[in-house]
DNA sequence: TTTAGCATGCGAGAT
DNA sequence: GCATGCTAAA
């Protein structure tokens, strides 16, 4: 609590407060072209509010309007106010959205962040209510899991059935439901039983001895620290006058906690949210919270944002369709002034590929102008994918045809390998017992210090109560790590103490083991006298070797990484120490950098959020991907509402065109799968839908697509999705006639049914024995007939299941043209 | 200690 | 199909 004395945070602005009269004199640019509903909502400043803001309202319009009002009003100063958000960008968008506001830059919302950034401010300043020093270091998803295999080895614990990994997921998934180890329920412990407890609470006491913590202990610690301290939870209670929160829907149950202590004084809290775009369960996000928001603060206001700014009537139509075959939801009804425009296209395809040719072709098109458009830049066009690795199809096809791309959400910058290893040794060198980061970089570059060695290193620190970096020390020192290793060692550890030394400005000698608490003083230190930490971070990367580990080396990626390491270093250039750098770093991942050049954006759905294109195309919609299979065997019902929520974020990202796309092969791991359109395509609104025709692929593959297929979809029943897989490339004479003489059932069944109503008749064409042709399998043989799904024998590709409307008779002249 | 070769398993990914 | 991570062999 001394640290308050101390505060830069709540010193800054507290000198003056804004009288009644100024307040009233000052003009509220803030609030000029707001609608009804969102000034309503911005000038609600007292009591819970939830705003439910649909997609495309103008949710963080309204949310920053009611930041400026706030300090506009004089209601609150800009460190009496608590903003949090889930991403460091939707933060830093947020501070320059309300200085825009203001006009003026907002010096001090210290206040505004992420969950963990401010967390992290709070727990520096009482980590010894928690047991810790305030330079915990905080260790990243990798660190965790490295930790994890060592406890997991010390207990020598089939590492097989329980993978390190799993576990620490599993301990993730714990913390966000706000579970120390004491309050794991039993039944909960899955396949680990109490030995994941008992490993769960190995892990917190191995953390407390590294004075580290991972993501879930801030929140965790916060809340801990709170509920002991009472006086000290009031007088932040005071201090965040007003309480605003982003994205609500995305809260998990610890970061609920947080909040509903620190709004429980004087319940001055705002959240804003979507419950309809809630797609973040898997990560521990509770719609319920944003569900129960009423309950929980009683008397709050609901304010509904849902005029949207963003779509067409067609493509908003769309979605709301989609999205009402979800229960539990607060409801909302989007409309819009603007016109109609486009109806959501719809298409289906033969095999993943096509699908990819088909939407270069069509982006390609639109670039130009197409169906009575005007033209779009390829930079206002998004593929919106379910799983990443549909994106391969996409990006081998744009090579191919040289169309520009930009992958959102590929590896990160700081996660790749090259990136972590360097700041593996920067943090050596800051903190030399940070053990973690020293496990890493002992042995890269290769310097013949194995297991063995390692080991050895381990065993020495344990016993001696040190860190690894003076276990390694010992061992080399002592002679128990000896050979080209030792000396390699020796090297290294020399190393480490001289950069350490030019960091600290070489005017204090090192001595061994010296604690951290040496960097709090280093602003005694004339700069003039310290070497740059640019120019150390190069020395530490070229004297460790690093550099020349990845010159020698000669796989195509190598250079790539070289000039990773080279951005890295530039990277340093906006930070004062290497401290600081690395502090930023472990909350910070984004790096994105962008020549002139007009690009289409391929990302996943989830990353999408937020976001908006003129055009958009979601492709992929086929059940088992879209529905995703494992959410749906996972979480049932409850996974299933969630993709049906992907499906709404996908189609309200679309501004005048939205366009979704099916595939009837895909190859999944390798394997060739006949797929089935998505139920989602089933619950389009059939009105506000356009199926379309692609051109010039009549005659492509011959009789390829000369299947059953119209005859199956038909009779399946399914209007939508058979008339999109019959405007493919299913046109020859032959099922023009077949469709003719078909009755198309009238009702639509419920998606859930459809599997199960398969008419036997539909797939007559093929018996027990018949000899059949497909596309990617080649010949096979009937094996079994259920329904429209076929047994096939194949001579070369073995026994697969496929749907009837994917074969062809074999040795039925003209039909096999391959 | 390093490496080649085989088994395994696979969804979204902020902090 | 591919990346990861282990075992066996050099």
């Amino acid at each position: 609590m001394s640290s308050f004395d101390d505060s830069d945070a709540f010193e800054a602005a507290s000198s003056q407060s804004l009288s009644a009269r100024a307040m009233a004199a000052r003009p509220m640019p803030h609030l000029d072209g707001l609608n009804p509903a969102q000034r309503a909502a911005v000038e609600a400043l007292e009591g819970p509010v939830l705003m439910l803001a649909g997609a495309g309202t103008g949710k963080t319009r309204a949310l920053t309007a009611r930041i400026a009002h706030l300090l506009q009003t004089g209601t609150a100063r800009p460190n009496e106010i608590l903003a949090v958000t889930f991403t460091n960008k939707a933060a830093r968008e947020m501070k320059l959205r309300v200085a825009a506001l203001m006009r003026q830059p907002v010096e001090g919302m210290p206040w505004l962040g992420t969950f963990h950034a401010i967390c992290v401010k709070l727990l520096r300043r009482h980590a010894e209510l928690a047991g810790l020093k305030s330079n915990f270091t905080i260790l990243d998803t990798d660190d965790q899991v490295r930790l994890m295999k060592q406890l997991i080895l010390a207990e020598e614990i089939d590492e097989k059935r329980w993978p390190a990994r799993q576990l620490a997921g599993i301990i993730d998934g714990w913390k966000n439901r706000a579970l120390t180890p004491d309050k794991v329920p039993a039944a909960d412990a899955g396949a680990f039983n109490r030995r994941g407890i008992d490993l769960y609470a190995q892990y917190q006491q191995r953390l407390r001895e590294l004075n580290a913590v991972d993501f879930g202990d801030l929140l965790l610690h916060m809340i801990a620290i709170f509920q002991a301290h009472t006086d000290l939870l009031q007088q932040y209670q005071r201090w965040f006058r007003y309480i605003l929160v982003d994205e609500y829907q995305d809260t998990n149950v610890a970061q609920y906690l947080w909040l509903r202590l620190l709004a429980a004084g004087h319940s001055n809290i705002c959240v804003v949210g979507d419950d309809d775009q809630s797609i973040y369960g898997w990560r521990g996000a509770e719609v319920g919270n944003i569900l129960r928001f009423e309950k929980d603060f009683p008397g709050a206001q609901v304010l509904r944002l849902e005029q949207n700014y963003r779509s067409t009537g067609h493509i908003l139509a769309a979605a709301s369709g989609v999205i009402a075959g979800n229960k539990g939801r607060l409801g909302k009804t989007l409309w819009t002034e603007g016109e109609d425009g486009k109806k959501v296209h719809l298409i289906g395809h033969w095999d993943g590929e096509e699908e990819a040719r088909w939407i270069g072709e069509e982006i390609e098109a639109m670039t130009r102008g197409t169906r009575g458009m005007d033209p779009i830049s390829p930079d206002g066009m998004a593929i919106l994918v379910r799983a990443s690795h549909q994106m391969r199809a996409f990006e081998d096809r744009f090579l191919t045809i040289g169309l520009p791309y930009r992958v959102i959400g590929g590896p990160r910058f700081y996660e790749r390998m090259e990136i972590r290893d360097a700041m593996a040794y920067f943090r050596v060198v800051v903190s030399p017992d940070d053990d973690l980061a020293f496990e890493r970089i002992v042995n890269t570059p290769k310097r013949g210090l194995g297991d063995k060695a390692q080991a050895t290193m381990q065993k020495l620190a344990r016993s001696n109560g040190v860190s690894l970096l003076e276990g390694a020390r010992l061992a080399a020192e002592t002679g128990a790590i000896g050979g080209k290793g030792g000396k390699e060692l020796k090297a290294l550890l020399d190393g480490l103490a001289r950069w350490r030394d030019l960091m600290l400005g070489g005017l204090r000698p090192v001595t061994p083991g010296a604690a951290d608490d040496d960097l709090l003083v280093e602003e005694d230190r004339p700069a003039a006298e310290r070497l740059s930490h640019i120019e150390l971070a190069e020395r530490i990367l070229d004297e460790s070797g690093y550099t020349a580990m990845w010159q020698a080396d000669k796989t195509p990626e190598a250079p790539g990484r070289l000039e990773n390491l080279k951005e890295l270093v530039k990277a340093l250039e906006s930070f004062e120490n290497l401290q600081g750098f690395l502090e930023h770093v472990s909350l910070i991942m984004d790096n994105e950098q962008e020549d002139g050049e007009p690009k289409v954006t391929l990302m996943t759905l989830h990353a999408a959020k937020g976001l908006e294109f003129p055009a958009v195309f979601l492709p992929g919609w086929e059940d088992g991907l879209f529905p995703s299979q494992r959410a749906m065997d996972e979480e049932g019902m409850k996974g299933l509402e969630e993709e049906r929520r992907l499906a709404y974020v996908g189609i309200t990202r679309a501004e005048r065109v939205c366009t979704i796309s099916f595939a009837g092969n895909r190859r999944v791991y390798g394997q060739w799968q006949s797929q089935m359109p998505s139920r989602f395509i089933d619950e389009l609104p059939e009105d506000h839908v356009e199926v379309l025709t692609p051109p010039g692929l009549y005659g492509h593959g011959g009789g390829m697509g000369a299947s059953a297929s119209p005859v199956a979809d038909l009779m399946r029943g399914s209007d939508l999705h058979a008339a999109a897989a019959r405007a493919d490339v299913y046109n020859s004479p032959g099922w023009k006639r077949l469709q003719a003489n078909q009755a198309r059932p009238g009702l639509r069944q419920p998606a859930e049914a459809r599997h199960m109503t398969v008419d036997a008749e539909a797939v007559s064409a093929f018996a027990l024995d018949d000899r059949v042709f497909h596309q990617k399998f080649g010949y096979g043989t009937v094996v079994s007939v259920e329904g429209d799904k076929l047994g096939v024998d194949f001579d070369k590709a073995g026994a697969k299941h496929v749907l009837g409307r994917f074969l062809v008779a074999a040795g039925a002249a003209g039909d096999v043209p391959f």
